[in-house]
DNA sequence: AATTATCCATAGTGATCGATACGAAACCTG
DNA sequence: CAGGTTTCGTATCGATCACTATGGATAATT
């Protein structure tokens, strides 16, 4: 898992693998079929064993604010978990593959939209119950809020430290507050420039 | 240059490049001397034919906030134009590589982290002129917004809409004017939850 | 027009990929 | 203790990787 994690599928040589878990071939290909079914169970434990935070925050009963901040920060500290890889699984075992792998790319990829999808039931059970700003659309808060957190696994990838992390999440939060004041807003193409304090 | 940022710098084989290119080996070769300066070159195209718009949001005569303004809506529309790769070259390129590519992906770190630096440069440059909210941290606002540009790459490559894309791009921006209303914030670890509003 | 020189596509190089077939050691049974 | 079976490690499989050497066609020169 944290071979696949560090250096992705494809990049994850079956040397590396028997190595690192001292296994011969055969030993491997009798435990896990292939590499692919091998790649999955790492993915399925990863689920159960790191994201653990995600579930957690989501299924809390807190305020939706606070359950939405308990995702941003327990984010922060599981991409930088000392001795794990940086950054989420999810993210870095196949953002791009071969045209060969890409069944994998698209099973990552799905894992990522369940996330999301995740998010934004919470966010819907926030609006029904009245815990969400008014002008607060769920499916584009949502995709900000899976999107804030795999930029946080770049960063975190990139050297990013907790505390970092951290901060990170906490500016990101700041949109949830300020989204409750406004207006729906309704992006357009051209600019409403200017709008943007200035200090 | 597609082909690297469709699959990235591994998993595009020169059986790819030199199809895609119409090239026989020895062409390939004697234009660009081999795989890794093949991709460099692509790299500094990249650099030079889809990533103006940053330079040009960071470098306009505008306010700090339009600046970022600018930057977001930019990454928006650059990570998703039609008939391109989603998201950013410099993301998907080799974001996980087998030791091997190790060279690869740490050239390809160095330039998100010089765009994180050149975001970090303009807000220096606008808390040095008075145009920043006070209680905002350069380098943590900085490292804020490279991850969201970063989070909106993936997006894009999970096949997200301009429109969406701009709509997390705002959201994102509603932070720069909440960070502004606060006191600058030394993100703690234990909790000091509750304080987000709750619509 | 004959010969030499130059270029270039095809074929192939060693290395490594994921995955397997064979020989040896160990174990259970009689 | 012998025989048969099962398990397991080594050596290797075909395919593909990035990369290069060689033969043939073309062009230039005398």
């Amino acid at each position: 898992m944290h071979l696949f994690w560090e250096h992705g599928y494809e990049a994850t040589s079956l040397a590396m693998l028997r190595e690192a878990m001292g296994l011969t071939p055969p030993q491997i290909y009798n435990a896990f079929t292939d590499k692919e079914t091998l790649f999955r169970k790492a993915l399925t434990r990863y689920h159960q064993t790191e994201i653990g935070f995600a579930v957690e925050a989501l299924g809390a009963p807190v305020p939706t604010g606070e359950a939405i901040r308990r995702l941003l920060l327990g984010a922060a500290e599981a991409y930088s978990r000392p001795g794990k890889p940086g950054g989420c699984l999810f993210v870095s075992g196949a953002l791009a593959a071969s045209p060969q792998a890409q069944a994998i790319a698209d099973e990552l990829k799905a894992y990522r939209k369940a996330s999301e999808a995740a998010i934004a039931e919470r966010l819907a059970k926030g609006r029904a119950i009245g815990d969400l700003p008014e002008g607060l659309s769920v499916e584009g808060f949502a995709k900000y809020l899976a999107g804030v957190m795999n930029g946080m696994s770049i960063q975190a990838r990139d050297g990013a430290s907790v505390e970092e992390l951290r901060t990170l999440a906490q500016t990101a939060l700041a949109a949830f507050a300020i989204e409750g004041q406004k207006q729906a807003h309704h992006p357009r193409n051209e600019a409403d420039a200017g709008s943007l304090p200035r200090g």
